[in-house]
DNA sequence: TCTAATACTTGACTTAGTCCAGTTTGTGTG
DNA sequence: CACACAAACTGGACTAAGTCAAGTATTAGA
């Protein structure tokens, strides 16, 4: 019994080696994690690893579906392994913590918008912005 | 009859000097520039000004809520001076060309999360991504 | 018109990410 | 199993976007 990682990249056609296997693990046990932290993580456990091949996989893993990207204003970019479902993002401004968040609306609601200029939209982004508990405790505002 | 710009800036207990003026109405003139761009547009009109002077009033103006930041995946932050209306944006995964969208669902619909986890949310930044009419054409996809 | 607070300039620095040339590794074929 | 070639990885230089900090200039209230 392979691990489901080697199967999904054999699946699409993509050549399986150890730092994609250790990327791959690492973006699923630390959701919402940049490239930075990843990086990390694999070197805890592989030893080491180059920050290009980080990012080169993490650019497959993204072109192949099996990891989404998301890019809030102030950070880096973010990764997750939670694809396919169209969920949305809730952001804190004070310390970036970052929550997953079902759709509101329904079932894929926010692929239609009210004029779309002839594009052809592929997919809607939803980040919620506020302050978490722990945050708003702080600063005590208001 | 003072200018708008000016006394928007006085309203908000803001200094009023000719680089943020010229900023304004850049950002007023080119909705979605980036930092450089509105540096260059402002050059163009007062002869020079520091990147610095940019990035800092920039800051100020969203601070105040008298401009709103978007930061889209891939490329730097752009700025628009259409506030407190809470609208979308939709942008061409080819070029970037950015366009305005307004909420498809009515008024603030997108402020309430499926679960806010105690989370304070002031802001839900929507943007549809897609490619435009003329990026679709280029690559015939499809 | 003077002064204190605020803003601007200049230049070095940081962070996130990309490019490129050369080496290593995975995998299909014999 | 060994080979070969494509694909992936490494290391190092580079770029773009943005921030920091020290000194100078400008604004606006007294």
């Amino acid at each position: 019994m392979t691990e489901v990682a080697v199967q999904l990249l054999r699946q699409h056609g993509v050549q399986v080696t150890a730092q994609r296997l250790a990327i791959m693990r690492a973006v699923r046990s630390r959701p919402h994690a940049t490239a930075d932290e990843l990086t990390d993580d694999v070197r805890a456990v592989i030893g080491s690893i180059s920050r290009q091949a980080v990012y080169d996989t993490l650019g497959v893993l993204v072109d192949k579906d099996l990891v989404r990207r998301i890019q809030p204003s102030g950070s880096a970019a973010r990764f997750e392994d939670r694809v396919g479902d169209n969920h949305h993002h809730l952001i804190c401004r004070g310390c970036a913590t970052t929550f997953d968040i079902n759709c509101a609306v329904g079932e894929v609601p926010c692929l239609t918008a009210d004029d779309d200029h002839g594009f052809e939209i592929d997919e809607a982004e939803v980040i919620y912005w506020g302050r978490c508990p722990k945050c708003l405790q702080l600063h005590t505002t208001t």
